[in-house]
DNA sequence: ATGTAATTTCAGAAATTACTGAAATGCAGG
DNA sequence: CCTGCATTTCAGTAATTTCTGAAATTACAT
């Protein structure tokens, strides 16, 4: 069975799109596809629909799994491997993002504290060494401004999203009930 | 004048790193020098502290122009273009976000909004129809946030995400303060 | 205008990454 | 232990991206 049009282009879309994702043209498409599928599908279909080699949708597949993006599965009388993108586009969102975090933000962050420890020489190096310090710090409070919103379910955190700028207001009154505490440099009391 | 061990690492890493974030590893470890580096740099100077060829630093600082990432200076009595990062580390993030933003998002919204206008021809179209409009709509909620967020000043957004875990808890009490309106289809009233 | 320094462009070389087909491995029934 | 199917690995090739040196362009001073 072949794709129709739209199906088509959305998955070409996904696959110019892979590259500026860090993902490449065939992974890209093939997410797409199990993406607007109704049903799991085994590697072949995924073969058949995109004209890739068959090795090739295995590497693919292989990289998804890696990504935590797939859900594998197995239908009765049948020992081929079925895919699936999960149902709930949150749960894809949350992944991503993770996923992202994980292999973009958390080795810097563990060579920043690595080089932190580091005693800086000479006085060119001092400069080097604060600058180090305060990227670190702000890395360390938005990873756990991600980490905190993790914690939260999605009907939650979708509220808080849809409050928007609202929430500058909020952040007002917040300081009132829960006092706002500065980093310590800044305000060292 | 030559790089000191903790700034070379962190130059280094910086490179590495650059291929996951989109960008090649000249670019990277060209950041990463005038990130550190306490007065801004000329052409020269990053090719005699890194090593590339004079053409390949033009077009890193070129690509770094064009991410918005440095700020172009002049030095009186010399016409030579010198280069520096922001001093304040917000604005380099706020400026990534929005970057990738237009980079890896915006098109993918705009593809999704052209595909949305084409009606279904058959059965299976009509569900990618729909898997296309929900992610077109989830889109929105998150760039839309992102608008928000972008309009708070640092000291006020630093606040909100200080608190982190707690906004749950004033999520809660929004919800008496400004009604929460559901997304039209789960909710037409 | 002419000369000089700074920057950019660009075609090809070098390096990296993606893709393929063939061979190897795994695995469930006989 | 074999047999047949499914998947994975891998070495070689193709495609893409990055990088360079040489040439072209730009900007300014004389």
């Amino acid at each position: 069975m072949n794709l129709s049009s739209l199906e088509q282009e959305f998955v070409l879309h996904f696959g110019e799109m892979g590259s500026r994702w860090g993902i490449n043209r065939t992974v890209g498409q093939i997410y797409a596809l199990l993406f607007l599928s109704d049903q799991p599908l085994n590697a072949e279909h995924i073969v058949e629909k995109l004209g890739f080699s068959r090795s090739n949708v295995s590497m693919g597949l292989k990289e998804l799994q890696a990504w935590n993006l797939v859900r594998l599965k197995h239908l009765p009388d049948d020992r081929r491997d079925y895919f699936s993108a999960p149902d709930d586009l949150w749960e894809i969102v949350r992944t991503l993002v993770a996923e992202r975090k994980k292999r973009e933000i958390d080795p810097t962050l563990t060579k920043l504290r690595e080089l932190e420890m580091q005693t800086p020489s000479n006085e060119s190096d001092a400069h080097a060494h604060s600058k180090i310090s305060d990227l670190r710090e702000l890395i360390e409070l938005l990873t756990g401004w991600h980490d905190d919103m993790n914690r939260l379910e999605t009907e939650r955190l979708v509220q808080l999203l849809s409050l928007g700028s609202k929430l500058q207001k909020f952040a007002a009154k917040a300081e009132t009930i829960v006092p706002f505490k500065r980093a310590a440099k800044e305000n060292p009391s």
